[in-house]
DNA sequence: TCGGTAAGTTAACACTGTTCACGTAAACGG
DNA sequence: CCGTTTACGTGAACAGTGTTAACTTACCGA
């Protein structure tokens, strides 16, 4: 029962002042940035910031709650790019293709990021597992954004009939799977233009798949 | 330059005994399942088998090495669930539904090692990761597979027309997000009916993309 | 003024992956 | 037959790791 400060969200400060544990956030990401989970260690993280190995647990309650805080922030960036799926004027097919363009952009622009994404579900044990997924709380509303295009999609007769949240989960997760291999294969300078045409081609599945079964038994 | 003996491929044993190398596999195999990564350790590794820590490294060169060794063989076992995708007598419809299917329920019934597999990518340093991930050989004909059916798909008229190379990675993408997403959230039991349905709904989009477009633009 | 609490410290515990120097014991070539 | 090489195993150590406990400050409200 340390402290619930997951979240980036600090008690006492003035507000021009960056709070220590906003410090701690950012050498944390930029360690995470620069050498992937296993080169972000409490010890560095202290030596950066100018404290004690032990200070930080003052702050995170676990490398565990760090990563995750830095994974909250990073849908919150995720959010930003994805926001304009809002738009009610533009064409849901336009605007669900620019959205998965943009989820692919943002993985592989913040890479490091992304697989910490994964990581977070990866690396701890069993248990952790389960307390840790639903506390991105970013998440929920960014998939929220992608359920709400889908369900006005089907509304406008852009897409075939379907519970709009099952859909919008299976678009997710091609999504996501798409991410993941091209963050997790990119190395081969030359697959880049070929990583481009399978995004692509993604992209017109998916559409084609929600515009709807043709004559479908 | 320690050796090379990445896979299981041991030198010198009579037919019938185990050799040190498999049993190592065994019991890091076996960690690994039970408690992930984390809990996989060269010196319980050691302690399992009855030898001290170092004589792992006379075997594997790594840990990255050992991990890529389990994960080779769980492509193995993964190639023996997708195998039948070859018959050329079923419908490639039925089949790449199966397939896709069984893909998803082999990850989840090895939820251990398929986290592996992704862990094997984020893991160790960004170097690494170029040169283990096309070490898995056998993904590559795990894949092909996949591809080949997807040929055949198009050439047999089920599927339109497209290159099937790329149109095989972007389905494989999918299969394997929608796979690490059932894996990661597998948790909450309630969810579990939910998940087939999000599975059922992908391989419904999924075929009906490859169908094809209906009069676009 | 007196607590309580947030935030920092040092020191330690119990691990981790990995390497080094050393010892065998078997196999092979001359 | 002898010598050398090679595979395999050992104990000890190095340099880290996450995490915790005990202790010291400093502030802030009653």
């Amino acid at each position: 029962m340390r402290k619930n400060l997951r979240s980036g969200d600090v008690p006492t400060a003035a507000p021009t002042e960056v709070p220590t544990a906003g410090r701690i956030l950012d050498a944390a990401s930029a360690l995470l940035v620069a050498g992937g989970y296993e080169a972000l260690s409490m010890r560095k993280v202290a030596a950066v910031v100018g404290l004690s190995q032990a200070a930080i647990y003052r702050h995170f309650d676990d490398k565990a709650a760090l990563v995750g805080a830095i994974v909250e922030r990073g849908y919150g960036l995720l959010r930003a790019v994805i926001e304009n799926l809002d738009d009610p004027e533009a064409n849901p097919v336009d605007l669900l293709a620019a959205g998965i363009r943009g989820y692919v952009t943002f993985a592989n622009e913040n890479s490091s990021l992304f697989k910490a994404v994964l990581f977070q579900d990866i690396g701890p044990s069993q248990e952790r597992v389960n307390a840790l997924t639903p506390g991105v709380a970013r998440q929920r509303k960014t998939f929220e954004l992608l359920a709400g295009l889908i369900a006005r999609g089907i509304a406008e007769g852009f897409f075939a009939a379907s519970d709009p949240e099952i859909t919008a989960q299976a678009v997710w997760a091609a999504m996501f799977g798409l991410a993941a291999r091209t963050v997790l294969e990119r190395g081969d300078e030359a697959g880049a233009e070929r990583r481009r045409l399978v995004v692509d081609r993604q992209i017109e599945i998916i559409i084609n798949g929600l515009r709807g079964s043709r004559e479908d038994s």
